[in-house]
DNA sequence: TCCAAAACTGAAGGATTATTCATATCTTGG
DNA sequence: CCAAGATATGAATAATCCTTCAGTTTTGGA
C-alpha cells in the first residue's frame, strides 16, 4: 500500500562539527519519544523540533522531508537488528538442531528487546509510507540465513529446507511483534523467552526426516 | 502510544431505508480500498466519500469522526474473525493434539484469508489511534479459548496450559500477519498453510507431558 | 397524490501542518 | 583574534484536510 517509496530518503547533508552530532542524536531521540506518545498520526515536524530542543529549520538541514526522518529510523533499527542476526548465525554455524532453535530465538529476542522503545514505536511507522519493501527484503534475509544454518546442521535432512526456513522466520518475526502491539507486559515477554525456543526447536525436530541420534 | 482511545466511536445514527444501507456499505468498501491504495496517512474523508460515490456530508450522517468510520472497519474485522475462531473451537472440543492444531491453525489461515484486503488494510489503522487495548482483547479472548481446547483434549498434560495457549496464540497471529505484510504472495501464502498447521502441531507434542498412544 | 421524515449535497470555515529562507549565532583553522 | 564556513532560528507561506450546516432531493406510508 502507500506511496511507492520517494527517491530522496537520505539525510540532507554529513554534520561536520560535534554539536550538528548531537543535534541529529537528539532529533532522533524525540523522534521515537514523540512516536510512542503520540502514534505517527500525531508525529509533526514541530512537535519533533520541540522536544529535541532545536528549531524545526535544523531538521530540515539533515532531512529533506519528514519521511526522511522517519525513514532513516526504520533503517537504522533494521540494521541493527540484521547485525545481530548475523552475528548469531556465525556463531550457530555447524550446530546442531537444538543449538539453531534456541540460538535463533534468544538472539531475535534479545535483538528486539535491546531497544523495545525503538521497536513498538517503528511498527507504526508504515502508515506513512510502504515499508513492505524493507520487510519483504529483511524477511527474504532471515530465511536465507537461516537456510544457510539448517544446510550446515549436522544429521538433518529436510524435504523442503527453504519452506522451513521460511516458516521459522515468520514464527519468531510474528510472535514477538504480536506480543510488543498487543500487550508488551514483562510477563509476556517472560512467556516468550521461556516458549518460544521451545516452540521453534519442537517445529524444526518435527520437519528433520533424519532420525539420527 | 497514541490518542486515549475516543468515548464517541459509535456511529451516529443506524440506517433506516434500504438506500442508506447500501451508502453504509460502499462507504465501507470505499475506505478499504483506500486504504489498500494510499494507506491510513493519504486516507481523507473526500477521498473516501469520492470513491463511495456520495458526499462527504453523507459520511459525516453516519460517523462522527474519520475514526469512528476507521474504527468500525476494525469492529467488524475483529468481530467475524473471532466468531470464525469460536466456531472452530466447538468444533475441536474434545478432539487430540492433532486435530486440534491442525483445525486451529487452518480455522485461522482461511479467516485471515477470506478478506485478505480488509485483514491487510486494518493493519495500518493503528496509526491513527491506539488500537493495542482492542489487540490485547483480542490475544486474551484467543488464548483462553486455545486453553479451553487444551484443557479437554484427551491424553494430554501440560505444565503450564496457559502459557502454551499463549504462545500458540502468538505463533498463529505473528506469521500470518507477517507474510501479509512482507510478501503476501500466493507462494507465500501457499507455505504457511502447508507449514503452520505442522508447526503447531509440533509444538503442542513437544510440550504435552502425558506419553500415551 | 401528498407530505413529513430520511437521506444527501457540497461550498465554506477554521484549524493544522510541512517546508522555506532571510537572518543570527557559533566554531575553528590560520 | 578573526573571518569563513557551519549551524541554528522561527515567522511566514502555501497547501491540505476535517467538519459543519443550510438547503435540496428522495422515500414510503396514509
Amino acid at each position: 500500500m502507500n506511496r511507492p517509496a520517494p527517491s530522496l530518503l537520505k539525510p540532507r547533508k554529513a554534520p561536520q562539527q560535534a554539536r550538528s552530532t548531537a543535534t541529529i542524536e537528539a532529533i532522533h531521540i524525540a523522534t521515537i519519544q514523540v512516536l510512542l506518545a503520540d502514534g505517527v498520526g500525531r508525529l509533526t515536524t514541530t512537535r519533533v523540533a520541540e522536544r529535541a530542543g532545536v528549531s524545526v529549520g535544523t531538521m530540515y538541514q539533515y532531512y529533506p522531508h519528514k519521511q526522511a526522518l522517519l525513514f532513516a529510523l526504520v533503517e537504522r533499527q533494521f540494521d541493527l537488528i540484521e547485525s545481530a542476526m548475523r552475528d548469531a548465525s556465525d556463531r550457530l554455524m555447524g550446530c546442531n538442531l537444538e543449538a539453531i532453535a534456541k540460538g535463533l530465538a534468544m538472539a531475535w529476542l534479545d535483538a528486539k528487546m535491546a531497544d523495545v522503545v525503538a521497536s513498538r514505536a517503528i511498527y507504526g511507522i508504515a502508515a506513512e509510507f510502504d515499508l513492505s519493501e524493507l520487510m519483504s527484503r529483511a524477511a527474504r534475509c532471515m530465511t536465507q540465513m537461516i537456510e544457510g544454518l539448517l544446510a550446515d546442521a549436522p544429521g538433518t535432512d529436510f524435504a523442503d529446507r527453504r519452506s522451513v526456513a521460511f516458516m521459522l522466520a515468520a514464527l519468531l518475526g510474528g510472535s514477538v511483534r504480536v506480543v510488543m502491539e498487543a500487550e508488551a507486559s514483562e510477563e509476556n515477554f517472560a512467556c516468550l523467552r521461556r516458549e518460544l525456543p521451545k516452540a521453534c526447536h519442537a517445529y524444526l525436530t518435527a520437519t528433520n526426516r533424519s532420525v539420527v541420534r
